[in-house]
RNA sequence: CGCGGUGUAGCUCAAUGGCAGAGCACUCGAUUGAUAAUCGAGCGACGUCGGUUCAAUUCCUUCCACCGCGACCA
């Protein structure tokens, strides 16, 4: 006892010491907590604790149950579990239904090239059983990709857009959107291989370079030119027009040109043509038309310039059809198409080119049936959708001199016509990037075919427009007429909803409404198998379609109860009600529709199929949360559904994300080597630093990610971790029941980092309230350096370590620092969702503490805001810069080394001095050196000065501070006063053998 | 080409019609009682051309770059 060594002294300091390990080994720890977290089910755990709670519910979009998870889809669930963690830590009762999207193209694609020519001879419901297999597996694995996030949810009962009763609740929706008298068929074109006899779907099209006939002809007016312009009066005018695929021309039925942009008449020998004035050199260069009236050669006389606009409703005659080609306007009109060779060229190659290559007049040939500009914009002028090519490529017999060719080998054939005719200027072989059959390689064409639609602008009102079928495509009936924008339609609905609903951020709604005002109709259709089918007979003698919402109903129970397959499996007179009877002609034989529903119907679906449907959820949703790409997609099918189903929207409120790029923001690409797979990084680091990683961007914006941000992240998530563990450690044994100090007795330095604390808390409930997970984190982030680590921990170690364990300034301490480490796990649990549970489970023992820190609610920041002590530490941590910069100087002069080595001198005035005065006795423990001097000077108004001395007297050998008094002691000779005092209480808590 | 978004230090984020803040990274230093830690100091930025204003990073405009959606490629 009398022979105390320093190691003895060592001992009597109350170092940190817990269970919490500084090295996270997430990639370890992860996987036991979540075996964990399944064995006491914590997701229903949570939902009992928040039982009776107002709910909110978060709609999940469904996604695509191909390809295993990449990035941007681990993101996406990770902001979800924000949304949904925050919002339960907030007392809401928050339920998680998983869902995917399950139908669809990508995988039909996929079983088709693994069953390869197999598929042939495949009956319809085979080709759907691989499919639904293949989503299943596909599911599967992202699931377990999902769970190994940390994403709590009903993995083991999520929704299926293939399930039979989501199956069913399609259907009917497809009826209720019949009821509403929404639904039309019309035709369409898509692209079609001749080859195969299909059409095609956009990612079922290739591009190559195709070498097609160029050709320049000319339609002549047939309205009054002196409409146009008085000196036009009395001539014979024409429209030049190009194109590359003249067997499109008996098919014309209009010439589009552009409202705004310049025409220009020019005379050639008696004649007058109209081509756009930025292309008038070139046409005539190329086409030669340099006649002037006498026949002689001459430059281009222009006899008028208009704009485009003039021209609107004109009319010419088809070049040798007896039919009018109606003149329109339409934005989409360009300057002449560019043969597109130049992208494999150099830069230098392709200018040249560029200037060269360019054809066109300005004037488009429109032929509604055969493009898909050409559609839209005929039928906003009321055009027929005119298509006379049949399933095989072949003209139509009413196709004079063309009818049974072929339409590629007609080009040829159709030049040499135009050109006896007189009625072509010039022709050229034109290579360009052209469609091609992702199959066969066959050049594809453009085609209109007969496809259900829901309209946009009106409610159709009757079931079905009667179409005149001549079995292929030959679709004449004209939907076009009484074309207006009705109250009722789907479009002024939606556009009224829209702003209904919040958006975040903000600029959503804009997106939205500019997407709802040019969208077209919806075609819901698709000549595929692997989807619900489109629940609409035929009558196999008189053609009628019945698409009837009881008889859809009907055709839903059964799908309820059998899936959608049995549309596959069974005849018509099976699923349709016994006994039904056609209304037009009472037959009762009947076909069935082949088409299924685009899967965008299905998606769009989810919200009465899955919130409707189970008890935990309801509709409408708090909350959609998806890419930016999906306000064409699913927030607008299931906005439309929505409309169709309750006259509403689907959430009242939408949050969007951007999307994950590399460092550079460029895309990221599988092959490009700048992916960043989430398996990797969860692999190497954990999944909390892919949580901490989303949470410390702004989703609203494109996502970042490299391996340098990604260090970075790793780095901060270290210095979280850090944090907490050293408040954990300073925590050995401290029961907060028995040893906990109140507010009044705390020191203030202890009052002002609750005060912080509070001040966090605010911030970060008020960025949760709004989805801006990235400002919760940067608050936290700071509030752990700043405030905690560089501030109130580095001061706080004095105390921590010197004074006798039960003395009640460390209690104070440790009071403060129980409700900062419990405030920070419980703040954290959103994003870091492991590690704030590790955290939780080592705070000091609690009898009532929770099981888990996701079962708890965000921390409440107290009321009491003392402003005086806030500004007072405010300015006292100013001057601490000043005073801390001075000690750097003097380290650097070698005056001292540790802070502790130092005395301080501080000359002040004014209010400055008063501050100063009055902290006098805490100032060496908030600056962390052994003496301050204060001393009033008079210089100046407010102000002070910081000198930096060697500390007077010798270091404690137990405190490291110096003292003038070390050595008074003859029990402690080595240490000071402070120590003395300290070592004497230890003794009298636990006396020494 | 159209619509929408973004552009602040190497990185991630702030703020603001009046000297642009933070943390990390980097450099240097201290410490060895948060130690594969901790503390300090230093370094470092408003994409571009104009305009409005006493004053612009902030408001308007041009252009550029990047991202998404859509259209075009006759």
């Amino acid at each position: 006892m009398s022979t105390e060594t320093p190691l003895d002294l060592k001992k009597t300091i109350n170092l940190p010491k817990t269970g919490f390990s500084q090295k996270a080994n997430l990639a370890q720890s992860e996987p036991a907590r979540l075996k964990k977290w399944s064995e006491i089910n914590l997701y229903q755990l949570i939902r009992q604790a928040r039982a009776g709670a107002d709910k909110f519910i978060l709609h999940d979009g469904p996604p695509y149950a191909n390809a295993d998870i990449h990035l941007g889809t681990a993101m996406n669930k990770i902001l979800k579990d924000f949304v949904l963690k925050s919002r339960s830590m907030m007392g809401h009762d928050a339920p998680y239904v998983p869902g995917y999207d399950c139908h669809g193209l990508p995988i039909e694609l996929y079983v088709d090239r693994k069953l390869g020519a197999k598929k042939a001879n495949m009956p319809a419901v085979a080709i759907r059983r691989a499919c639904r297999e293949h989503a299943a597996q596909a599911l599967k694995r992202q699931t377990r990709d999902f769970q190994r996030l940390g994403i709590l949810g009903e993995w083991d009962n999520p929704y299926l857009t293939m399930s039979n009763h989501y199956e069913a609740e399609t259907a009917r929706l497809f009826g209720r959107f019949v009821e509403r008298g929404y639904v039309y068929k019309g035709a369409r074109p898509v692209y079609w291989c001749i080859h195969d006899q299909t059409a095609l779907a956009e990612a079922e099209v290739e591009y190559h370079q195709h070498t097609s006939p160029s050709v320049y002809v000319k339609f002549p007016l047939a309205s009054d030119p002196a409409l146009i312009d008085p000196a036009l009066a009395g001539r014979k005018v024409f429209v030049l027009i190009w194109t590359t695929t003249p067997w499109t021309l008996p098919a014309n039925l209009g010439i589009t040109v552009h409202p705004d942009y310049q025409y220009s008449a020019f005379e050639n020998g008696d004649e007058v043509y109209i081509v756009a004035s930025e292309l008038l050199d070139a046409v005539v260069e190329k086409c030669e038309l340099r006649k002037g009236r006498d026949g002689e050669s001459q430059p281009p006389k222009v006899l008028a310039r208009f704009p485009g606009a003039r021209l609107d409703r004109l009319e010419c005659r088809h070049p040798w059809i007896d039919r009018r080609s109606l003149l329109m306007v339409g934005e989409h009109v360009t300057l002449g198409g560019e043969a597109d060779a130049e992208t494999e060229l150099d830069v230098k190659d392709a200018r040249e080119k560029q200037s060269s290559s360019k054809a066109g007049t300005g004037a488009v040939h429109t032929a509604p049936g055969h493009g898909h500009d050409d559609f839209v914009i005929g039928k906003r002028y009321g055009l027929e959708i005119y298509c006379p090519v049949d399933h095989a490529g072949h003209f139509t017999p009413e196709v004079e001199h063309f009818a049974g060719q072929s339409v590629f080998d007609a080009n040829p054939k159709i030049v040499e016509f135009m050109r006896e005719r007189g009625v072509l200027l010039f022709t050229e072989s034109f290579s360009h990037r052209y469609p091609h059959c992702w199959r066969c390689k066959n050049p594809v064409i453009f085609r209109a075919t007969p496809q259900w639609f829901i309209s946009m602008d009106q409610a159709v009102g009757a079931v079905v427009e009667t179409i005149e079928k001549d079995e292929d495509g030959r679709d004449r009936s004209n939907f076009t007429e009484n074309f207006s924008e009705g109250e009722t339609s789907l479009r002024a609905a939606a556009l009224r909803e829209i702003e209904r609903v919040k958006w975040f951020p903000s600029w959503g709604e804009i997106r939205m409404r500019n997407m709802l005002k040019g969208r077209p109709d919806w075609c819901v259709s698709r000549q595929r198998v692997w989807g619900v089918s489109i629940p609409v007979f035929y009558c196999a003698k008189c053609s009628e379609a019945v698409a009837e919402p009881a008889v859809i109903n009907h055709v839903a129970d059964i799908f309820e109860r059998e899936s959608s397959d049995a549309w596959f499996i069974k005849e018509a007179r099976e699923l349709l009600p016994a006994g039904y009877e056609c209304k037009q002609c009472g037959a009762a034989e009947w076909t069935k529709e082949t088409d299924i529903l685009d899967v965008w119907f299905d998606s769009g679906s989810s919200s009465v199929a899955v919130l409707e449907s189970r008890p935990e959820l309801r509709w409408p949703a708090d909350v959609y949360l998806e890419g930016g790409d999906q306000f064409r997609g699913w927030f607008n099918s299931s906005l439309m559904v929505g409309i169709a189903a309750h006259d509403r929207a689907p959430y009242k409120a939408v949050i969007t994300h951007g999307w994950t790029v590399d460092a550079q923001g460029k895309e990221m690409h599988k092959s490009g080597g700048n992916a960043v797979p989430p398996d990797e990084v969860i692999k190497e680091s954990g999944a909390d630093i892919l949580r901490l990683w989303c949470a410390s961007s702004n989703y609203f914006d494109d996502m970042r990610s490299s391996k340098e941000i990604l260090q970075r992240v790793t780095d901060g998530y270290r210095k979280l971790r850090n944090t907490a563990r050293y408040a954990l450690g300073n925590l050995h044994g401290f029961d907060p029941a028995r040893d906990s100090v109140a507010h009044e007795e705390m020191q203030e330095v202890d009052r002002w980092a609750l005060a912080e604390l509070d001040a966090v808390i605010k911030t970060v409930r008020a960025a949760f309230d709004i989805y801006e997970f990235h400002t919760a984190y940067h608050a936290l982030y700071r509030f752990c350096t700043v405030t905690l680590s560089a501030r109130y921990f580095d001061i706080l170690k004095d105390r921590l370590y010197t004074f006798a364990p039960r003395h009640p300034a460390r209690r104070a301490a440790q009071t403060a620092l129980a409700r900062i480490a419990d405030a920070l796990a419980r703040m954290l649990a959103p994003l870091l969702v492991f590690t704030a549970d590790e955290i939780w489970e080592n705070l000091p023992a609690d009898s009532a503490r929770l099981q888990s820190v996701h079962l708890a609610l965000l921390p409440e920041a107290s009321d009491v805001m003392d402003e005086e002590l806030a500004s007072n530490w405010k300015r006292l941590f100013e001057m601490r810069e000043d005073v801390l910069q001075t000690l750097e100087e003097a380290r650097i002069a070698k005056v001292i080394g540790s802070s502790l080595d130092a005395r301080v001198e501080i000359a002040a005035t004014g209010a400055s001095y008063e501050l100063l005065d009055r902290y006098r006795n805490e100032l060496r423990y908030i600056f962390i050196v052994s003496q301050v001097e204060v001393t009033r000077s008079d210089e100046g108004a407010d102000g002070f000065v910081v000198k930096v001395l060697p500390a007077e007297g010798a270091k404690c050998e137990r405190c490291w501070n110096y003292s003038t008094r070390v050595g008074e002691s003859e029990k402690y000779p080595s240490v000071c006063e402070r120590c003395v005092a300290a070592l004497d209480e230890i003794e009298q808590e636990s006396p020494r053998e």
